[in-house]
DNA sequence: CAGAATGTAAGTAAATATATTACAGGCAGG
DNA sequence: CCTGCCTGTAATATATTTACTTACATTCTG
């Protein structure tokens, strides 16, 4: 199991907004070329991001705007927007434990406290790490690569 | 999406190992009329916590025991017995990434170390739980369920 | 050797993730 | 004000994963 690739392409996206925001006219169609991916669901993981209020969108309008700075959007910010986890939880807890069973009907209840704070360390992991970060990193990597065509 | 049920069935397998370990006989189907899945999911799960050295089990003989001691046994051991994340990570890359693109060819690379501690944090907090936590938790709560029906 | 349990392959069904086509709705520039 | 471009979204298709089930070979115990 894995996490939706929904999430990397929502901070792959909010990056290039921002790294192309002075020099290229940024559209889904554009920005799917980037991602590697179809211009539909390039506008879906928009559209998650534009109701969790991270970017600037509207019909008709081109030109894609950021509505925070990039220290004010954590990792854990856009993957609430694009909903990677439902409302159950990290863990899928199988279906039909026997409730002629006194394990089978207690199990759940002992195991939920402790996943849950396994979830809360990942979420607050998420929390620390903001897309200033990873943009900041992406803008290193793109100069020291292009230290190295020279080079 | 979600972390598989075989995780949550395996806490569960190594919880009624112990449980009825001195009152039942314990068998593959046993277990699997307690977790309320098949047999055959249940002796995967077996074969796997076998494999990494948690359960004892061996063909024809019938009887399940476990190989630790419980506080010696956590829930990180059990999530990598069963395998529940890939090598590639808890998180999903979008596979094609424009190489053509600064940004497309650098966020892999940038993003990579972040979402590492992201999922050393999940981890971190799975070691610091045992199956003695789990067990004792169910155990209890048997026991008030009993106080319940008394009173 | 018989009975019972594990080990495993093969096939099926259901759920999920991703891709694609198609088109309606809305803004901007000429 | 209308043409062209872009977003919004529904409907559908495809691929992958997950879980279930049947069937049978293997192996231990008594």
């Amino acid at each position: 199991m894995q996490i939706t690739s929904k999430f990397t392409i929502a901070v792959h996206i909010i990056t290039a907004i921002d790294y192309f925001k002075d020099s290229e006219k940024v559209t889904s169609s554009f920005l799917a070329g980037s991602v590697g991916a179809n211009p539909v669901i390039v506008r879906n993981v928009m559209g998650d991001l534009k109701k969790a209020g991270i970017i600037d969108i509207s019909r008709g309008r081109s030109g894609i705007g950021l509505s925070r700075k990039l220290d004010e959007i954590t990792l854990f910010d856009v993957y609430k927007a694009v909903d990677c986890v439902n409302d159950e939880g990290l863990f899928h807890f199988h279906e039909n434990p026997s409730p002629y069973c006194p394990v089978g009907r207690n199990i759940h209840k002992a195991l939920d406290e402790e996943l849950q704070s396994v979830q809360d360390a990942m979420e607050n992991q998420m929390r620390k790490i903001t897309l200033a970060d990873v943009v900041g990193r992406t803008r290193q990597a793109i100069q020291e690569e292009a230290v190295e065509r020279r080079g």
